[in-house]
DNA sequence: GTAAACAAGTTTGTATTGCAAACCAAAGAA
DNA sequence: TTCTTTGGTTTGCAATACAAACTTGTTTAC
């Protein structure tokens, strides 16, 4: 009876946000990258950026460490190991939406 | 290329919000459906289908014909030409995400 | 040396949501 | 009549996403 068309509201909303998706898709495929690169990179605000990473560290799925280069802050973030499981099985539960429908 | 991952931000919010994603995906498939139908087959509540399917109106992805079959109210919906386009690029974006990945 | 500009982020303000619960109007029972 | 059910709609509200304002520290200009 579950179609498997209805497990998609069981979807991880917080990596379905197209935002945190591209950043975790991003992550995903580099394991770490500062601030700015990934700013770049997904096209978001300095303001946005740091709130999605926020919430992605809150939820355990990326680590951020502060540092320094130089005198200049850096920020690095990168997927923990749940943040990596979290991906791939979102990764997974779209595709198999896509395939079915 | 990685305008490829950054398009994800562009896809469609009113289809991206997983309730409507799969009213949506059962009504490409149906043609036609009524409220109580699309309610248990989506898995949604009698209120929250209704604020999704006024949405969907509103964007003209939906029409919504209120009748009566005997005595009792019937609400037929179907995905107007507009929603099956705007349906099949969702798809194709999402698709061409996961793949791209 | 100090004021202005810049760099790297964070916090705040606000309008929009998605969901649950309350509500409503018509039709059958009791 | 009053009560219950059916087929929905409306309301209340906490959580969100985004833009704009702010912060903290570092260069550059004078």
């Amino acid at each position: 009876m579950d179609d498997g068309i209805r497990s998609l509201t069981e979807v991880d909303r917080l990596l379905h946000e197209p935002s945190r998706t591209i950043i975790v898709a991003i992550l995903y495929a580099v394991e770490s990258a500062d601030f700015l690169y990934l700013q770049r990179e997904a096209g978001l605000t300095k303001g946005n950026l740091s709130a999605h990473l926020s919430k992605l560290e809150e939820a355990g799925y990326v680590e951020i460490e502060k540092t320094y280069r130089g005198k200049i802050p850096l920020t690095l973030c990168r997927l923990t190991e749940a943040g990596r499981k979290a991906f791939e099985d979102y990764r997974q539960q779209i595709k198999s939406f896509i395939e079915k429908v």
